[in-house]
Order: C-alpha cells, then sequence, then structure tokens
DNA sequence: CTGAAAGCGCTTACAG
DNA sequence: CTGAAAGCGCTTACAG
C-alpha cells in the first residue's frame, strides 16, 4: 500500500529522494528556514504527504540543540486546582507550538526530581510550588537553564521569576468584607498546610484587615485546615466543642471551607445567619454549593497561561518581569450573608 | 566550579574520558546492559556524579530507537473528571519509567492530531474518548503503533484494545435501587453529549431497569444533560414547566445532577422527599453535597492506571485483552432517599 | 569484560 | 536558491 515498508517510517531522506532534492531542501522546507523555490517547495511537500512523513523528534532535537518542549514539575495531581493551571499550561504551551512533559515528584524529593526533567529533554521548565527544594533549584539555576515558578516565591539567593496570585490582598479584602458589611468579630481563620507560600500570605491578609480595623488577633481563632476537608471539618468541631465562639469563619481554600460547613451543619449551625462562611479560589462548584460560598477568585487559569508566556521569553533569551502578582477578585455571594 | 564549561554539559564522552574507558562502556553502566567490572564500574559512577552527567533523551532515543515515553491524547483538559484519570496514569507511567507527553485536541479534528504525538516522540498511545475519528485511528493502526483506548471502544474494524467502566450495569444498578428500594416509578434520565459512548451505555443500562422491572419507558422523562450543569438544570426547569411528573432524576454524570439539584431546589421540590437524584462517577465532592449524592462510583484513576499498564504490554509485544471492563459501586447516600 | 566504529535522522555552516 | 558534509550524543553489533 505504502510506499515504505512496513516496519520502517519515512526519514527525511526518504522524502528528499522522492522529490530529487538533498536532504538541506527538505529540512529547509519544514522548518520554514530558508526561501525555496516555489516549484522545488511543492515537489517537497508533495513527498511528505505521499510518504505520510513525520520528523523525527529525537533527531530534530540532537541536531537542533532544541527540545520543543516545556516542562512541568508538580508536587502531585492534587484535586481540582490543578484542572485550570493544567488547562492554561497546556493552551498556551500548544499556542507557541511547544509540547508538555509532566514530571511529578510525589512529594519526596530525592534530589532526584530535576534529572527526570531537564535541558536533556525540556528547554525550559515550571516549577509548582514546592515540587523542589532549594539544592534541586540551586543546582537548575546555575546552569542557566530557563525556568519559571509557580505559586512560590524564589529563595532569596536565586533569582528566578514566578508567577503568583495576590493572596495577601485576597485575604485582606474578603476579610475586611465580613468586618464591614456584616459585622463580624470573631473570625475563625482555618490555614492551609504549614509552610506553604499561599497559606502564609493568605493569613497576612487576614491579620492586616484585623489590624486595620481596630479587631484584635486572637490566636484561639486559628486553627488547621491543611486544604484539606475533614482537617477542617475536626477543626471546627474541636472550636465548638471547647465552646470558643465565632461569627464568621474564613477557610484558606474552598475545600477546607465546604468541611468547615459540613461541621457547622451537623452542630447545626447555620450559615450564614449564625456564621458567615467564605473561603478563597473559587473552584469548580463553589458557585454551586448550598449556600453559595462567597470567595476570592483566584485566575488560576491565567496563571498558568502568563507561566508559559514568562518561560518562553525567558528560553528566548529575553528579560522579564521577576515576581508576577495576578490580582483576585472577591466573589460575593450567599455564604457570608448577602443575598444572591 | 564545575569541570565542564558552562555552556555545556557533559556527554557520554566527557564521562568517558574521566573514567578512562569507551563510552560504550558507559552506555552500558548507565543501562546496565552488560556485565561490567566492578572496579570499571565504580570509576564510570563517579565520573557520573562528578560530571552531573544526564543523558541525552534524545540522542538516546535516536539511537536507541525507542523514546522512553508515553502519549496522551485528550480532546479537553475538563474539569473534575479528569484529575483521578490524570493522576492514574501518570503514577503508572512514572512508575514503569516513562515519561508522559500530554497532547490535547481541543475537540478539532483537523487530522493532524495524531502526527503530533506519534512514533517519532512515543512509544505508545493512549487515546481518551473521542479525541481521535476513524481515520486517524485507522492511520495509528495500520502502522502497528501501540494504542490502548480509554473510554470508547474501539471501531468494529479496528482491534484496539480498550479500557471502559461498567456503564451499563451501573446505570442498571442504581435505576433499579430507585425502583425496588424507593418505589420510584417516574424516572428522569438526563443525558450526556450525544454519541459519547459513556452516555449511551448508561442510557442502555436505565432501559434495562425500567424493562426488567416492568417500567414503561416514557420518552418524555428523556432529556439533556450534556454532562453540564447549566443544561440540566434548563433540562429539569423545562420539565416542571411543561408539568411532567416524575419522582426521580438519573444524570448521566455527577454534575448534571448537581445542575438538576439546584433547578429542583429554586421551584421548591425537595431532594429525596420528593424527588430521588442520583448521578454517576462520585466526583470529587459528591460525598459532600448536601444531601449527600447517591452515585456510581467509576474507578477512573485505576482505569489510567490500567490503560498505561495494557499499553506498556503491548509495547513489548505482548498480547494483550482486547476490552477490559472495570466494575462500578453502587454508592448509597442520602439524595436517593436512603438515610445516611 | 571492553573498545572501535557505524549509524540513528536530523540541522547548519560553508561553498557555490 | 541548493547541495555535500560534518556533527549532535547516544546505542549496538562486531571483534577481541
Amino acid at each position: 500500500m505504502s510506499q515504505i515498508s512496513k516496519n520502517r517510517n519515512a526519514t527525511i531522506n526518504d522524502v528528499a529522494r522522492m522529490a530529487s532534492v538533498s536532504s538541506a531542501t527538505v529540512s529547509r522546507v519544514i522548518n520554514r528556514t530558508a526561501v525555496v523555490n516555489p516549484q522545488t517547495l511543492e515537489k517537497v511537500q508533495k513527498a511528505i504527504v505521499a510518504l505520510h512523513y513525520v520528523p523525527s523528534s529525537a533527531a530534530q532535537s540532537l541536531a537542533g540543540k532544541k527540545n520543543n518542549t516545556i516542562g512541568l514539575i508538580v508536587p502531585g495531581i492534587s484535586e481540582v486546582f490543578f484542572v485550570p493551571l493544567l488547562r492554561g499550561i497546556e493552551m498556551a504551551a500548544a499556542l507557541a507550538g511547544y509540547n508538555l512533559l509532566i514530571h511529578t515528584t510525589h512529594f519526596q524529593h530525592q534530589n532526584q526530581g530535576y534529572k527526570t526533567l531537564g535541558d536533556h529533554n525540556t528547554d525550559g521548565l515550571l516549577v509548582f510550588s514546592d515540587s523542589l527544594n532549594h539544592e534541586e533549584l540551586h543546582y537548575l539555576t546555575q546552569s542557566n537553564f530557563p525556568c519559571v515558578l509557580i505559586y512560590q516565591n524564589p529563595p532569596d539567593d536565586i533569582p528566578l521569576p514566578s508567577i503568583n496570585i495576590d493572596n495577601k490582598n485576597g485575604a485582606r479584602q474578603i476579610v475586611e468584607h465580613l468586618i464591614q458589611v456584616h459585622q463580624r468579630r470573631n473570625i475563625v481563620f482555618l490555614r492551609g498546610p504549614q509552610n506553604t507560600h499561599d497559606s502564609i500570605q493568605r493569613e497576612q491578609g487576614y491579620r492586616q484587615a484585623l489590624q486595620q480595623n481596630g479587631l484584635p488577633y486572637d490566636e484561639q481563632l486559628i486553627a488547621r485546615g491543611d486544604f484539606l476537608f475533614e482537617v477542617a471539618a475536626d477543626s471546627i468541631r474541636n472550636l465548638i466543642h471547647k465552646g470558643i465562639e465565632f461569627d464568621a469563619v474564613f477557610s484558606a481554600d474552598d475545600g477546607s471551607a465546604f468541611g468547615a460547613f459540613a461541621a457547622l451543619k451537623e452542630t447545626g449551625v447555620c450559615v450564614p445567619e449564625d456564621v458567615s462562611l467564605v473561603g478563597f479560589d473559587d473552584v469548580y462548584f463553589a458557585a454551586h454549593f448550598s449556600p453559595p460560598l462567597t470567595t476570592v477568585q483566584a485566575p488560576t487559569e491565567a496563571v498558568g497561561k502568563l507561566a508559559v508566556e514568562t518561560l518562553i521569553q525567558r528560553m528566548n533569551g529575553k528579560e522579564v518581569q521577576q515576581n508576577i502578582l495576578l490580582p483576585t477578585r472577591l466573589m460575593l455571594r450567599h455564604s457570608c450573608g448577602c443575598k444572591q
């Protein structure tokens, strides 16, 4: 059926032969890397189609010294949060003609993760949150390999560009809303995982809102949420059990807000009548929750897109803004006490 | 600092030179492809570490004729559903030492998608649902390139292995539960997208349950859900508006069940008192919904894992079971009327 | 157990 | 506008 044997794909030389030109010329038409005589061009294109020729990525990479691939290192493929991020990354990478190679560290730093992905198989790396430790980042950086951090700031001694969202402002705004609009005074904060950049920033926003509105910071109102449904639920149960009074809950992410709601509900506490409940992220579903969850919208897909664009600029040797902060948006729904 | 110049990575020849051996020997220790004298081994390993040597993937691929990469073709990165699938695929691929390259067709068949990923950059392909059309599948298959289909059956003339879940049985069971345990008689079915394998199978299960329990199939009770929140909500509103009576809703997926719930709620219909509501998938959140959603658990992560394992067997030239059907599990919660 | 050498399929100066 | 040829960094018979 086809002009080539079943067990061997057409190579650039097969195309060259069929079109009666050199492989250099074929290469030029494929890559549009030089002007080619229109008639030659046509002959080559016909041969490519006839032979179903697809260039070997490996050979292109080896000879061309570029991989046409962007690497993404993530600690793990967590639930909902991951989807818009990946979508943003995938679309931007595809648009720019890059493949996407994903590596998951599974939360283990074996000083190996950065070897799976590197300049031997990618042209640049997107590093999500805590997937790489200081040493690994250092190694990557000193060799001048293009990297962009997502959802984390670079260590002081490693000047890497990073894309973050404005956690602090977002948190401050939503807490301020609870205070100013709904007259809440005893606002629980359900922390994210220890040492997470996002969680720390959100806590700072929380404290800032209290301070700027003349409310005391009460350590009793701070509890673990860990971005997890069950952990948050337990914390709320525990607060209630200890008899600590509160009229609002700010969860460091939506998932833990849902957990807080479950605990509140089972204790007979009404949201938002008795307690205002707000989260962070605006994940799929926050708007569909009952009651619809007031939260801070994180532009996660935009972060992914911008991360890719920034990385590509770096790959092209351009200067980029060091730390980009994307604005968040307050999504007022019903769980805070606003009417829908 | 390092023994090699800033702008050039160590190659196998640098390692060979430092260890005073040939590159063939270095290759052998890297790939454990032949027994090497223990002392030689040690010298080589030391050189590898000293030079931070990482083999070039491109060169390995080109010379070794394998890419150590599995490709995944998906139509798009949809919401929640995608996460456990990807997690299963990623973990199984990593375990087997394969990289994962993702390509999204963005629902466009330009007869190009199968070229982005192919034997020029992967060793095998995972093809999700409708991401490739018949012609594309045919092209892939005739060249004998290892492929495994996920969530779709192969066309009759293309004998490709596929991994599916037992949609029909799962649907039949949950509808039967509504009929037998909750005495429901007028059960709405909210279809998935047209021509989707999953949706068709689930509808068959629905019909089978009706039939086996002596209930008539009433076309008025069938409406669009499209696996989408809003579409499902609109359908329910429409049914109510038309005055069509029903005492249960079986949504073809959880997302549309949530939409159905919203429409029911706004009309003052109580779930599960007035209407039993059930879904399919058991996505993140179904258990945390109010009321907790009764649904069919799809072993999505297991599908991803098994797909990779099957693909790897094919890549190794082994025979594999042609069509694998993974069992689903009925998750009885509160939205059907069962007490929690 | 080890090395010399060919070859994988491209790209890219260089020369014309 | 086009071609001959070197080279990218590996792997793998082949020979010893």
